[in-house]
DNA sequence: ATTGGCACTCGAAGCAGTGGAGTGCCAATG
DNA sequence: CATTGGCACTCCACTGCTTCGAGTGCCAAT
């Protein structure tokens, strides 16, 4: 079929561009691919694909290198899913069950995605809000000052420390605290917000102000606005694809210096791999790069994002199988605590 | 005096290198500095110097540019301290004043100094060993796992899940949780090991094993090798000065990736700020890079570290002041928690 | 539709020539 | 004896030129 063997130049064109990353020209291509046509044949093959948008020479008298276009078209039709070997798979299972807590989870998950893909990494801390409270904590400093600790049972911990109105004795502390324990364990985050408001109407109306302060406190802990974080890993590999960037890399580092950025970018995931090539990107100083994200999480509930960040010109099968199974492995891991 | 115009002319040098990037020659110098001399003058103090190994010569007919010496005397006895302004001063406690918990402080920091010397910015959390505990929590997961959490007066917050050699009820779980309270709250992180030795002892045979996994998973909590951890911020502007590395910027944003290299170089502060310049870098892959480096602490115990990494010429009074001031601020900030 | 042939394009690489910033050295000077 | 003006020399950066070759588009033939 006609139809059948452009797509083939053009699966041929993307394979072969982002393993040299130098333009092909239709005569190298016929000798690295067994196409069993002439290079002649391929220069129309080539002619036609550029003009449906697929393809683009820097000049003329130059090969092809693909468009944004050509990627997508590349990933959604022509490329078939790269699985990873055994031993890839177990390196990764025994890397990321060496993790102590939640902190070094995401740290290993992150150096890992980096050495596989050879790209940038991101993961996720497990959002609190699809959460539920596995503990709660209230210390005591001062006569004005609590400092609250939350456990949640994706093992995340957060703390706030709490400026009283006015004094609590340690009785107040400890009644406040066994109230509050028994409200909020074994709920989910998201529905705090109800569920506290009336608790403060149950208090003594002596250490209301106080504990107003205090479930404000945890309330503000707990928001999804505050309480993302990504961390970041691999920036190095950014190096190595300097001259891959329209741009100099400059700007795509600060980019990535911005968790708000980051987060716009696992924001969306579900638990299939989403992938966002070039000007796709919702980031302008992305534009040049390629982002390939999924979610994690315990089951089917997605509490979390994790994904790499590269040149569009990109080993896309092998980079989305290793994402999807830093995922994977990291739905385990929340699933095992 | 004629040795001090010499060290005149090194410090004029150092001046414009830095500002310019560019090798300076001996008629520009006399143009920018009042020197007072002719450029014939300056050229036979230049040649001195750089006998002296103070300065160096890119290739004959071009300027010269400091060596790492030169910087080193530079900072040893020409530099005067370049103190803040008062406005950047509050710029830094109004942003640091802002941060919710540890982590934000962390994070905050790191961005700050990275912004105000335009450099990478590295901020320690502090250390556990160097703390004392606030507060232990024992959390049961199930039968046979238990959650533990360690808050220290530092704001850190350490968690570990422990997997039980045989099932504990919520009653002996209580127990446990109760006495080891009072064992270790207050106490130095660094004299857990001894008082927890014979704290297994004190409890009842049935749970002794479990309890022995119990301390030996908080002493490994606690012991410093594993517990130091460093952020790191601002590496978008190591790109601004790609051309500044010998080497390119690959292998210095490998090593600063690895947190041990990072505690390395964080490793041996002090009150005072440390200076590297160059090859006095204990990292291989940094002997291009300097690093300035100071403690930060609750009064004059110095519980971790706070730097930045740049090229050697970099504005070294400015980034010393910087970098004095962000911990004399993340000390205060600590002092108020 | 495919193919071999051919003229054409245009960047990359190599090479000479020039300009200028900077140096080292020297003889003269207060 | 430190300082200075003068001068010859060096060598990089830049420019313009040529060559080379990979790659293209088009066309006539099959």
């Amino acid at each position: 079929m006609l139809e059948d063997r452009r797509l083939a130049v053009l699966r041929a064109i993307v394979e072969d561009y982002v393993s040299t990353r130098e333009p092909v020209g239709s005569k190298s291509l016929v000798e690295r691919h067994a196409l069993g046509v002439s290079s002649a044949t391929i220069r129309n093959d080539m002619a036609v694909l550029e003009d449906e948008g697929y393809i683009a020479q820097p000049h003329t008298s130059a090969g092809r290198i693909p468009t944004d276009l050509g990627y997508r078209a590349f990933v959604d039709r022509l490329s078939g899913v790269k699985p990873m070997s055994g031993a890839e798979r177990r390196a990764i299972s025994n890397f990321l069950a060496g993790a102590v807590d939640l902190d070094d989870v995401m740290a290993r998950s992150v150096r890992l995605l980096a050495q596989i893909t050879r790209q940038v990494a991101l993961v996720q801390y497990p959002s609190l809000v699809q959460s539920t409270v596995l503990h709660l904590e209230m210390v005591r400093l001062s006569e004005t000052r609590i400092l609250l600790v939350l456990i949640a049972d994706t093992g995340r911990v957060e703390q706030r420390s709490v400026d009283l109105p006015s004094p609590m004795t340690d009785e107040d502390v400890a009644l406040v605290r066994s109230r509050l324990v028994t409200a909020v364990i074994g709920q989910k985050c998201a529905e705090l917000g109800p569920r506290l408001e009336s608790f403060v109407e149950t208090m003594d109306v002596a250490i209301r102000p106080s504990v107003t302060v205090i479930v404000a406190s945890l309330l503000d802990a707990t928001i999804d606005t505050v309480e993302q974080r990504v961390v970041l890993g691999g920036t190095a590999n950014l190096a190595r694809y300097r001259d891959s960037f329209a741009t100099n890399l400059e700007p795509v580092l600060e980019a990535l210096e911005e968790q708000v950025v980051l987060l716009r970018l696992l924001g969306e995931v579900s638990g299939d791999v989403t992938i966002r090539i070039g000007h796709e990107n919702p980031v302008e100083d992305l534009q040049g790069t390629s982002v390939i994200a999924t979610g994690y999480g315990r089951g089917d509930a997605v509490v979390a994002g994790v994904g790499v960040v590269g040149p569009t010109h990109m080993d896309y099968p092998g980079t989305i199988a290793a994402v999807s199974a830093v995922a994977q492995y990291l739905g385990r891991i929340l699933d095992e605590n």
